[in-house]
DNA sequence: TATTGTTATACTCTATAACTATA
DNA sequence: TATAGTTATAGAGTATAACAATA
């Protein structure tokens, strides 16, 4: 179905790289979502959760289900937030930033695979174009 | 993270069709995996199981839960394969036909929605880039 | 009234390993 | 020995709704 093949080759390349970044990451005892809120956090630090769930396009529960695991293993710190009673600060800590940077270090493979037969140029076209994708699906 | 633009707007685009399409699809009670079987079917009945693991990105015990479910809706068939007593042919009914079809007219928006900031031969490209990406993942 | 986060619940998908029956 | 599929089990992610606290 021509209609379909755009979607049938998202659906495999985030799969094979969801799959692979797990594979990588299991000796860690860190799954691939959960990495990516350390990616988030890493990035931009002092977010509150709801942040967190647009930019990993993810929802509140599983959010909070993860930072409650990356909290109990010190890896990240939910405060209060100063000026609004709801909602919670989250940051990553020191040992958090330790072992991000172990976990993109074992993930180089699987970043060095996704792109291989695609040259600079096109990688920048791709991110535009996944880009444009994710902006009209909001 | 520079290296990880690609990685985190694959998964956005990916995240945001798959709950699209399975709020879409939810009044039908078939998921947006079902509806990959059903699709990978229609297109090319009569295959194994294994060989809808493959066209699937998925593994053999989602599949089969998968399809006991469909099976047990009718809407595909599991039968012995005539020369090869381990493995099974799977079928789509013509029940799961008319369904299907019913389907791929329920997700209009959300195919709409997919490409609607991306003019035709920028689509041709992405699709081109992701099938690269798939390639090299396997 | 609306928003942030939590709790409870149920279901789907995923991964592993052990098993069978066939090849 | 290897392969196709099943069974059992456990865990991770997802969706919904009801709720408390705060804005």
């Amino acid at each position: 179905m021509e209609a379909y093949k755009i979607p049938m080759n998202l659906r495999a390349a985030y799969l094979s790289m969801h799959r692979q970044t797990n594979a990588h990451l299991a000796r860690f005892g860190v799954t691939a979502d959960q990495f990516v809120c350390l990616l988030i956090l890493a990035e931009e630090d002092g977010i509150i959760q709801q942040e967190l769930v647009k930019r990993a396009t993810s929802d509140p529960n599983t959010i909070r289900a993860m930072l409650v695991l990356l909290e109990k293993r010190g890896l990240v710190v939910r405060a209060p937030h100063p000026r609004d009673g709801r909602a919670r600060i989250v940051t990553i800590t020191e040992e958090g930033r330790q072992i991000f940077a172990e976990l993109v270090s074992a993930l180089e493979p699987v970043r060095n695979r996704l792109t291989a037969q695609i040259p600079e140029a096109d990688a920048k076209t791709l991110n535009e174009l996944l880009r444009r994708v994710v902006e009209a699906m909001e």
